[in-house]
DNA sequence: CTGAAAGCGCTAACAG
DNA sequence: CTGTTAGCGCTTTCAG
């Protein structure tokens, strides 16, 4: 574990400059063949890597993508990072990815922060408080939104449109007869969950049904538990909701969970629709019912945004389409 | 979007030096207060940000721990990542992350050799392989290993015994009065596959059950998809074997799935054991009996190692306790 | 307490 | 085709 080889290291053991080391590593210029040689021997020899540091330090730039993603326990971010990967590494990039998830917003910040020196571009799935000059914080570098985004901020993003798919999603429930529809929202710092929410109230208005507060449940993230807990609560109520749209999947089964253990039967006693269309969704019993979004192109979509602003260019945002599973649980 | 401000932009708008500004950035020496006022109001008005090249050039660290991570789509490694992030934090190191799921192996080496030169170390939960020197490759930069190791290399990781957990869910099996016993193994390029085939021959050698190759499906992920597909190659079978034991939750999910479709019913017609404990494990309909991996602490005894190899110790790598949990499916 | 200057590892003119 | 050299942005002696 002793002081790695430097480029240095490698001139010397090839009787070479430094400039020629550089430009084997690079293919920037001609090297002789038998030169070219000389240092790929050496190169293999010494086990010699570039340092990214020296090499980001004169090219003012890393190849590198930041991927800020809210919470890896919920793998609906999994596959848009990996829609990412997919056109990075097509494009020579990396992919970096940060978890902001048990850390405060305030510090969040400072990790993108930290990181924005070190990454050429950030795509950011996590809602970023626009209040507190954040995304003037990140203005300054290339980056866009993917799924959650800030339309006036003037920053380039991919998404569904998420109002138009929540009103799809309570449409369904309505044109299957229910007519006492809840709701379970995640936390409203996110965009999507206003904008879902307001789908969920414009398809109830739309069918001329009320809307009641008593049927929406807010809860704080979108772990299963949560959806568990919201579902406790319709079971507190009167007369149970024979519909629940769940803004995502993990809520849809934690609160199907609940109302099995409850002796409720879904969907004969309570129909569930969630939102995403996770891997799991098929797997699930009953398979779910819910809005898919077309993750991997979501992260491919924001990744080619991203290199296009790389490139210089100034990418319009994209709204892709969403559509409608329908399985078992509704 | 223009050139970002540089410390010497700083040290300019507030008269002073650069070794001034340094000074009060990582408040390595003394600087009179109203210098550091000067300072710091420059750095707000700038909105400086110091650069990681510049900073990782002069110090040869960077602060940074890379996790290599086999695949995002199991959440079996989120809560790991989140264990590591958790420690890393607290000693004021931030974590990078590689999803190495989609590339080559040979790819992965790349990958990992990319970042190795930026990162100060390395946590990885992804098999390498060493007959091609890639361990060797990765010996030259501090690395632990977690959950998936190489016994023989001599780089400290931390892991459950897989090996003595499977015997224990095959056990288990058996006390509840299985014969047949089948087992969901996924690629065995993978240490801990390997480890708990074993453990699974084991427990029945030692039952005096004869071990049927028919009834060992091997897979070549641990996608919900290829459990179905496991439990599929089952049900052709004359008899079904009235207990599997599934490498992992996202496996045994889906053959209970599989199963369920063809019209069995677990546990009663077969019984499903699964390996991790995924939080979707209490979740998922039937409750899955599973193997309890101490998740979060193997993340954040990954760390403490990693952060001890930093600071120039040599810990011994630690084995963590497993627990059979209990539930519905077996 | 502060500034000048060297150097970290690399790339990119600029000469030859 | 190849070597020399000047930075890239920062930390850190070394003087003062």
């Amino acid at each position: 574990m002793k002081t790695l080889p430097s480029i240095t290291d490698v001139a010397q053991l090839a009787g070479v400059s430094i400039a020629t080391v550089s430009r084997v590593l690079n293919n920037s210029k001609p090297v002789e063949a038998q030169t070219r040689e000389r240092v790929e021997q050496a190169i293999t020899k010494l086990k010699y890597r570039a340092s990214a540091f020296g090499r980001g330090l004169a090219n003012s730039r890393s190849q590198l993508l930041l991927v800020l993603v809210p919470d890896f326990s919920n793998p609906f971010y999994a596959q848009i990072v990996q829609g990412v990967g997919h056109i990075a590494h097509q494009h020579g990039y990396k992919i970096l990815l940060s978890d902001l998830s048990g850390t405060e917003t305030v510090q969040n910040l400072g990790s993108a922060a930290h990181f924005d020196r070190l990454a050429d571009g950030v795509i950011s799935l996590a809602h970023l408080d626009d209040s507190r000059g954040e995304l003037e914080e990140l203005r300054r570098l290339p980056w866009v939104a993917c799924s959650e985004f800030v339309p006036e901020s003037g920053i380039p993003y991919v998404s569904i449109d998420h109002c138009q798919a929540a009103q799809d999603a309570v449409q369904y429930l309505i044109n299957r007869g229910h007519q006492r529809i809840g709701l379970i929202t995640a936390d409203e710092d996110y965009r999507w969950a206003a904008q879902r929410r307001e789908g969920y109230a414009i398809a109830l208005k739309r069918a001329g049904l009320p809307f009641e507060p008593e049927l929406v449940r807010t809860v704080s993230s979108t772990d299963y538990a949560m959806g568990q807990q919201a579902a406790a609560g319709f079971l507190t109520l009167a007369n149970l909701p024979s519909a629940v749209f769940a803004l995502s999947d993990t809520l849809a089964i934690g609160a199907i969970k609940a109302f099995k253990r409850a002796g409720k039967r879904v969907p004969e006693d309570v129909a569930v629709v969630g939102f995403d269309n996770l891997p799991l969704a098929d797997v699930f019993e009953p398979g779910l019912t819910t809005i898919a979004q077309p993750m991997r192109e979501l992260g491919e979509v924001a990744a080619a945004l991203l290199l296009e602003r790389l490139a210089g260019g100034s990418p319009a945002s994209r709204t892709l389409m969403h559509t409608l599973m329908v399985r078992d649980s509704a």
